[in-house]
DNA sequence: GCTTTGCCTTGATGGCCGTCAAACCAGGGC
DNA sequence: GCCCTGGTTTGACGGCCATCAAGGCAAAGC
């Protein structure tokens, strides 16, 4: 079955799952740094070229909710955000999450309204850009253009992977995928990652992962008895990471049942 | 179960999905009037102030593979392609559809290569637009940054909005909203929509969706016996939707099993 | 202390959908 | 005409996961 489209892939192509599973395994720490110092260098040309109002936000806040007037995107100096769209009957779906350095309200740009809501999940901080002064302050700096559209070119590629995780993996392969994402984003800002708090409750995460709150439930429990995650003492909310790598492959595995190929 | 979040929603937001399932029905025509000559001025414009190269493609080239280098973006004048990411093992999922008017290549500009294949599904023409070219071109015509810009932002809320629609609607429900969005896309480009052509194969069709190709094959017959779609006398790729409203009001029905709420 | 509330875990059951299989159909080659 | 191939349809069966239900645990309120 479509067979044709992998005998004419390129052998010099990079799969975009391959970095996307195991960048860490392929690239240990330099990449982390690497990504780590792209993002600081970015916030401080930021706050260089356009000095930007500050606000910060508790756990449950929004910046901006769906419908309303654009006007400011945003950009993330700490905390932890999720980016929910509503149903009209009033139910959510998360559809993505954020970290420092990340921006926010991209999706007002086209329309004119945000058509999503962004909520704290923390207490954190975002810088307040207004987009006709970013505009105007990127005439003046190319350099900000450039992070401008790097930002919005990650984040197109970035939701194209988890719509391929969400579509193609099992429960316990998601949970695991969704838990490696995690732990590499909090690497690629310098943060510790062999224990990690997940500031979302089973409900949420399974909300994002398209699945419901026992099967997220169970497959944490599994991950756990395989030893590729423990729990903390008190509290099921910390979650040590032994290996990430040992995660990746378990993803691996789970998308290639058939290594009989080629 | 996340009470806070739907009741905390503003009374005057306007919701992402409602937009997106029955927009033809709140707005008959003059929307995808509107999006039509939205669209033709876009590639108007880009046209006089690049006058880019042409490129045409037959079903199955590929305009750039993932880990190609990237140089250009490309806005499809004709035609239908699809935008696909490969995992390691050569196996493929279809991650967008792409139509008239819309642009190619964006998750290319942060990492500089592209990180998943465009082939056409059909016979097509795009422009081939040099990023830096175009850069060059923003600072003189604001405009064309604007549509830029609006082409990002654009693509960013329509993944966010599909991975909304896979991971909350039953098999039968996402195939109709395929269908559904096909049809939208078609009519926001000035053409036909009660007598479609599907470019893809019920496998195409399944990756897309994150199912199989026996359950599309029978989410479809079942459509059709429910008198939603019809099948054209010869040939199961053509589709007659008498009324894409009904299409979308199936959708609707399946997002709210519940509507004793409120 | 008790109670309440929210979150989490675990079990039992059923249904949707993936898997395997067989058959049909159309088009192309000859 | 025949055969072959790729796409499609339909059926039978089984497994994964949603649903329903019960209970545990911790924090907060009193």
């Amino acid at each position: 079955m479509l067979s044709h489209a992998s005998t004419s892939a390129s052998p010099t192509f990079v799969p975009a799952l391959a970095r996307r599973l195991a960048p860490s395994a392929l690239h240990p720490a330099t990449d982390n740094q690497r990504a780590s110092r792209r993002i600081a260098d970015a916030l401080a040309l930021l706050h260089e070229a356009l000095v930007p109002q500050r606000r910060v936000l508790h756990a449950g806040e929004r910046i901006y909710q769906a419908g309303a007037h654009f006007d400011n995107l945003y950009v993330m100096n700490s905390g932890f955000f999720k980016i929910v769209n509503l149903t009209p009957d009033g139910r959510e779906q998360v559809v993505g999450l954020k970290f420092r350095g990340d921006w926010l309200g991209f999706d007002g740009i086209a329309g004119g309204r945000y058509s999503c809501d962004a909520v704290a999940m923390d207490t954190g901080e975002v810088w307040i850009i207004r987009y006709d002064a970013l505009l105007a302050a990127c005439a003046r700096e190319p350099a900000l253009l450039t992070a401008l559209h790097e930002a919005m070119s990650r984040e197109i590629a970035c939701d194209r992977d988890s719509m391929m995780s969400v579509c193609t993996l099992p429960a316990d392969a998601r949970v695991a995928d969704f838990l490696r994402y995690w732990a590499e984003s909090l690497a690629k800002r310098g943060l510790r990652t062999d224990q990690i708090t997940l500031r979302m409750t089973r409900a949420e995460i399974g909300n994002y992962l398209g699945m419901t709150l026992e099967t997220v439930s169970r497959a944490l429990s599994r991950l756990a008895r395989e030893n590729l995650i423990a729990f903390a003492e008190k509290g099921r909310r910390d979650v040590r990471i032994a290996d990430v790598g040992a995660l990746a492959g378990f993803v691996q595995r789970c998308l290639a049942p058939a290594p009989a190929l080629q």
